[in-house]
DNA sequence: ACCAGATATTGACCTCTGTCAATATCGATC
DNA sequence: GATCGATATTGACAGAGGTCAATATCTGGT
């Protein structure tokens, strides 16, 4: 149930202590916390993740992200690696596709974490 | 109790419809939103907002926030611009001092419109 | 083995952004 | 109104980031 404090995302470590209104994030707990929002900080980025969420069975084919954008294929892959090594996205090749599906765990905390701000 | 849709923040507009899951953004929308995120997406930002949030009476004056950092008055001056041009801070001048307050509505919208991805 | 299609990587370019020093502005007090 | 302290603005610089063309890598079928 509860992963090893090694297996924890960096947002995970971070949320799992008390959302932002509580007590001031330390600097290190800022520097884990900042790329993840970076990574989804970005209209394209915004899109592919809401693209994919909002997917047949959570998941989609790069071939299917690709068509939705006017931008060449080595920016979307690019992207795509962003949201990925940030941990907001899981990879799956089946075969000559890919497929990315949405890391929830990732985003939940996230929004737990801001969750105590807003209200 | 509900504003004029001219009154409404960049995420508002966006997060009244409908979480990122059920449907993806429109570029348009990813255009409102990304700002936001943006602008919360940077170490410096993120420790500023949860100081902001967590200090007595939900407000800080700049001048204590300048000493939690090791950077110069001028650029804790930049971050806080970006945050209150984002809509994520608010400001009130009272003497000589400045002090801002987390605009909790526009982090709730975020955390709503983000909410929806991640459960 | 070869080829064709799907995705990733590299390298280059230009823009955007975080930072500081210097300076400006504003408000209170003497 | 001159001065001082608090905050903002400007200008400059270095580094990060988005984009593309070209190329590489992988996989399935012929």
């Amino acid at each position: 149930m509860s992963k090893s404090v090694l297996e924890l995302t960096p947002v995970e470590a971070v949320a799992c202590c008390s959302p932002v209104t509580r007590e001031p994030l330390s600097a290190e707990q800022a520097h884990q916390v900042a790329p993840v929002l970076k990574a989804i900080a970005d209209p394209v980025r915004l899109r592919l993740l809401s693209l994919i969420a909002s997917h047949q069975d959570g998941e989609a084919c790069v071939c299917d992200l690709n068509d939705a954008f006017d931008l060449s294929q080595p920016t979307i892959s690019h992207h795509l690696k962003q949201l990925f090594d940030a941990g907001v996205l899981g990879r799956e090749k089946r075969g000559v596709w890919v497929y990315y599906r949405v890391n929830s765990a990732a985003l939940g905390d996230l929004v737990a974490l801001l969750g105590g701000v807003a209200r």
